[in-house]
DNA sequence: AGGTAACCGAGACGGTACGTCCCGTCTTCTC
DNA sequence: GAGAAGACGGGACGTACCGTCTCGGTTACCT
């Protein structure tokens, strides 16, 4: 496996560059979106060569993603909040997020991130291993913590969790319906009448 | 207001040319995915003069939404399972789709779709009144025979199929997993614990 | 002999748009000369589509060419000057020629012309077949007209008209010496000693 | 006036690396032409950094003439050959020339030289310093000897020695006709007779 | 003999231009 | 007047090189 490809010396690699083309894509994906940032936008407002971008990163997806786990830290720890109320830790979480999607442009962001796993399995496996894999998995941890309290019964948690977030995500991405309140407590109760011991 | 656009007389469109569109666009859609098909492409591939695709519709996703919807026979009358047992119901329902869904073209063509509405509020709008809207409601409905039936609980219906259908979509959408028998079973087994009287 | 190539229809050529790229381009080259000549600062300059360009023509070379060609009306009919003086005849020839050269725009657009063709046959031959060769034999017909009137012996006249735009090209394209009117008399002096019968 | 440009110290210059660069030069110039010569690919090949080439040269230009200049052994002393034959001595000398060009790897080489000083005066200059004008004067001096023997009239040598390489490379260069024996002679036979006492 | 300045290979960088693809509009000719 | 065909101005693609720069490493001179 010779593999001709001429990889380049990330230790050389620019790290001026690096942040200011997160920062113009970060810009650039809540301004005009996703389908209409181009690399050369970015390049060219970020004041670097376009073959520094193509260099570092294959396609815009992958800048994109990037950009998206600079910007929300992903990479720091994130912990699910778990206080002895389980019905209030649940409903914090998706309050929260419904918080953070009415930002537009953040929103912006993430359905552009979300649309672009859409045509590149290689991102959807990322942002798996990066940021939804971890996020499930702490979920699925509160919910274990609750079994062992005998709050909730000791049901398939990876369909539960599918429930919890698929179910806002549903309305969300398929924009069947407005995001609110209660529609979140709604959504955890009815997870929690499922999950009763 | 004279609005001088000089709109297209529809008596006197050409039927033959709007099914080869539709035809080429779904094999494209297939073939190469959403993002990489091309206005040029299906009107070439259609036999078609491009002029004739903008005549009749504003953008590709809304060609990609009358080809799908040509496919699938959409606006023929659609109607849920409704037999004496509601978990089977609910069950043919998810597994029917997971049955669609293996079959690799469709699914590009249906990610495809999603991944169209995204960018596009007026796509998203008509999606949920020809398809998405009218297949929640008979789902509702069918909870609805249930709940007169005594079989469930008089829950929040909206949040119920959001979460029925939500966890489906969120796993294939978000690619966090496999999509299988047992896990529609898991899904409609959550789904009723949380619907019971 | 498939060809599938897509040749575009000459026809439905857009007549100003050609003249634009060749007025682009005629003013370039005299301006940055021959090598920093892009197609895209043609096209930007004619206002034009750079698929335009390459629609219709195979490569900056042939686009100088057909600009030197437009310039200088090559296509209408050229005539040696032929009066019942010979020295003059040839005189006028080479000095009306160091006059065209001494126009520094006019200059570098020739010089750009002869270098292209150094490294492309095919532009080479246009050359010859458009400009070069009906020039050269227009010179040879003067030079019969004057073996048939006793002025001159039969010699080859190939060579001779190489002796006689060759001593001058020679020193223009390898600038080993400067172009003046003494020059010019030298060599038709020279010219006529070894043709004299 | 301190000039602050850091000129490079000639003497820790890298003989090997000068080798190395001038012979990929001339390799690649034979292979590929002078336009599509880049310094990357002679870095590339001849195993060196770009910037040493920058540091040495200012220009492809001056690579290609020095890599010329390398391969004749031009700075060695050239003599034109002078026996007692004028006409035979001159038409050796076209004949030998032709030659030389018969071969297209040299062909191409002296052809891309003459490519670059149409768009470099001072390369043209340092060509005329260094190769064609100590032609021109052998070739000058070998006339006189001629004079001086009353072979040939006293006439202008300039514009003699011009008719006589001219004519030659007027063909070669503009590509108007081939280079055969048979031009050679009748080069030769004109010229004499133009100098003929 | 050790220190240091310069050359060297390598190659990342901000750029420019390449030649191609496709956009959405416009024009021409046919049915 | 709809439609097939496709030229047009334009914008972005991903690639190739430009000429500059920065980075260790390796000489070769100079104390």
């Amino acid at each position: 496996m010779p593999e001709h490809v001429k990889t380049p010396d990330p230790a050389r690699r620019s790290e001026r560059s690096r942040q200011a083309i997160l920062t113009a894509a970060t810009e650039l994906v809540s301004e005009v979106g996703y389908q209409k940032l181009t690399i050369e936008g970015v390049a060219s407002r970020a004041g670097v060569g376009k073959q520094t971008i193509y260099r570092w990163w294959p396609d815009k997806g992958a800048v994109v993603l990037d950009a998206y786990l600079a910007l929300t830290n992903a990479d720091a720890g994130l912990t699910f909040p778990t206080t002895d109320d389980l019905e209030a830790d649940l409903r914090l979480v998706l309050t929260s997020t419904v918080g953070q999607l009415a930002d537009a442009s953040f929103a912006r962001f993430y359905r552009s991130l979300l649309t672009a796993i859409q045509n590149d399995e290689k991102l959807a496996r990322q942002l798996n291993e990066r940021l939804l894999g971890p996020w499930l998995e702490a979920t699925k941890e509160r919910l274990r913590v609750a079994v062992r309290a005998g709050e909730i019964a000791d049901a398939d948690l990876d369909a539960a969790v599918d429930l919890f977030y698929g179910s806002f995500y549903y309305r969300w991405l398929l924009r069947t319906g407005p995001l609110s309140t209660e529609y979140c407590d709604s959504v955890v109760a009815l997870l929690l009448r499922a999950l009763r011991p």
